[in-house]
DNA sequence: ACCGAAGATTTGATCGTTCAAACTTTCCGC
DNA sequence: GCGGAAAGTTTGAACGATCAAATCTTCGGT
């Protein structure tokens, strides 16, 4: 094989000029029917593809969409970046787009970044991940007009409704409340809280969802129930160290629901240890390690997340960017996903008698995951 | 600002001719230092970047690699290739080499998107993950001569030393030779091994790392041993489940060594509940999770893997991707990157007294990392 | 001071596609 | 069967860079 065919090659294949090739490539409604067929068995005679580079260079798109890829992908819950790129890569290529990645230092280096990929015509767009207070990569973004979605919310600033930023997250306090209620429903009543210190904004929202569920069971307020609260820096250790401090000071809690799974774990660890083999523990994201040790967890749902972010990006079903400040005057201009409860053993286990050396429940029970 | 500037744009404002301008961004050597001064602070004051695909359709070259994000983020294991990828990226992005994603059901599919990528100038070179027994990706890639570099062995195929199978792999023999010697070290004698099915190049060869180990440490030949291994499937609870039985018929071990984190994790929790809370353990991947719950584990140095992965793929230094059969006479063509061991609190600390609900060592300790 | 080669710079063509406008054919009403 | 709009197709130019070859400069040797 000599070289690649071009639009040429296939147009004098098929006895009809350049132009209808492309035509048939990009706007098919407008050529005849007959010439139609006609071209499209000369492309998949010959095995045409359309040069990317050279489309790009004349249609001024790169249908490329770009993501920064976390410095250290964050302990435990570094996968979800991944699960939800994966689901993003997968949704945009069904939209005939693709996703480059990009690293960066800190966020001055990751905007350099977004300078550089923009005036190369590298990408079209952008998502954001990680976001945070008046986070300066969103203002970049917004002024310089390229186009782009967070995911995670704006916090702190007034700008949630703001046209020019758009962003899609999870329902953090719908997910924690879920799983509150779900402990609520089987009969629990001091359900602890085991979260992030006040401040951040997921941190916060999540721990509303325990609070609003608590209060609309019990017509407690928040005040009340503060002192089932515990408060830790992220990380497997220092959960395990906060919940053995509670077990020794001899907290009354029936139930612990938690921010995340890394704290989560920590909890598991200090509770299982302390002697209380069923004492019901909830995470958060439904990583793979919750998967792997039976940690009831909320799932995320990456998927919708992603879809929202193309939706976001380019229409409901277009198949380039929009430009920012673009979209229909009735739509909003963000996804609020509900997530999923995923229970497991660590959660629903009736106690069993213990028996030497094995567990009780030393069958991995089917999966039980349960929509709401 | 109208629009973005061409090399026109700066040519015409260092007062010379576009080519110049080109020399000066591509072969700087062949500009006079004075000609060369002029044109580059006219690009600075113009803000000039050139036109990524404008150069990739002249020089047809996408300076991309195509990496497939696989299906499900296989568990726990599934952020090795985050890190990877990571580490591939940025070391990439110093090549001034980009990396885009894809995603695909099958190897089949994935084949289709090699050459969906491929015919589409898309990308230069691919990246194999998760290479198997005669991998039909491998040979697809050979025949068609892309240009490939396969993370893994292309495993029983006489293929190892091929000059068109370029790969690079950590050697997970000499990985769990050392974290075995380090058990041997503290003075263990009844290491046991813990792995999964004959049959899989990996597993075989890090099988073979306990056994040599052991083999040098005490003379025993590996049916000698045959007694101390376990199989089963990779997975936590089917690791516990293997260990629970293991513990439950009285099996005389003193450490055991694993194949991989999730079934170190599965074992460890076993042998913890089991009553053993002291028990040795010793992972493989260094997986986040690892990290968390102080499982020590070998490091697979993904940093070295991915700059092994552009050695092959573009040469020690090169910025371009070399044609498949290139490489100097005398060079490998292959990378085995030597891992190193992370010796964490689950196979060092010394016993302690157990007192009433708490855990012995409930401090995290300062983590070691010991390299070989 | 002249010649030729090496060094530096410029010019014209080209990569493969789509845009914009021109051109040709079809179709309908009268 | 004619005019004219609509539908379908073709042509020339352009996207922004680099390649290849041509041209202009510089410089050492005689």
């Amino acid at each position: 094989m000599a070289q690649l065919p071009t639009v040429d090659d296939v147009a004098q294949r098929a006895g009809v000029s350049r132009q209808t090739v492309s035509n048939v490539l990009n706007s098919p409604e407008i050529v005849r029917e007959a010439t139609r067929l006609r071209v499209e068995s000369a492309i998949s005679e010959l095995g045409y593809r359309p040069h990317a580079s050279a489309r790009r260079l004349r249609t001024r798109q790169s249908s490329t969409i770009g993501v920064r890829l976390d410095p250290i992908s964050n302990g435990i819950s570094g996968s979800i970046l991944d699960r939800y790129l994966h689901a993003l890569t997968e949704q945009a290529d069904e939209r005939g787009m693709r996703i480059m990645l990009f690293t960066a230092q800190d966020e001055a280096d990751e905007i350099e970044h977004y300078e550089r990929l923009r005036d190369g015509a590298d990408v079209d767009a952008f998502v954001l991940t990680g976001t945070r207070y008046d986070d300066p990569r969103i203002e970049w973004l917004a002024r310089e007009r390229v186009p782009f979605v967070a995911f995670g919310r704006p916090w702190g600033s007034e700008n949630l409704e703001d046209p020019d930023r758009l962003w899609v997250d999870v329902d953090g306090q719908a997910g924690v409340r879920m799983a509150t209620e779900h402990l609520i429903g089987r009969g629990h009543r001091r359900i602890g809280y085991l979260g992030w210190p006040a401040g951040s904004g997921t941190g916060d929202d999540r721990r509303r969802g325990w609070e609003t569920a608590m209060a609309s069971a019990f017509g407690s307020d928040p005040a009340e129930v503060a002192d089932l609260a515990t408060e830790t820096d992220e990380g497997v250790p220092t959960a395990r160290r906060a919940i053995e401090e509670l077990v020794r000071s001899g907290a009354d809690l029936e139930a612990l629901v938690c921010a995340s799974d890394s704290l989560a774990l920590g909890a598991m660890m200090a509770v299982r240890e302390a002697g209380l083999p069923h004492f019901p523990v909830f995470g958060f994201d439904n990583t793979p390690v919750a998967q792997a040790v039976g940690l009831s967890s909320v799932d995320q749902r990456l998927a919708d997340v992603a879809a929202g972010t193309l939706e976001l990006l380019m229409g409901a079903t277009g198949r380039r960017v929009l430009p920012p400040g673009y979209a229909a005057r009735d739509d909003p201009r963000h996804r609020l996903i509900t997530p999923q409860l995923v229970v497991r053993r660590s959660s629903h286990l009736e106690p069993v008698e213990e028996a030497g050396g094995t567990m009780p429940g030393n069958r991995e029970p089917t999966e039980k995951e349960q929509s709401t």
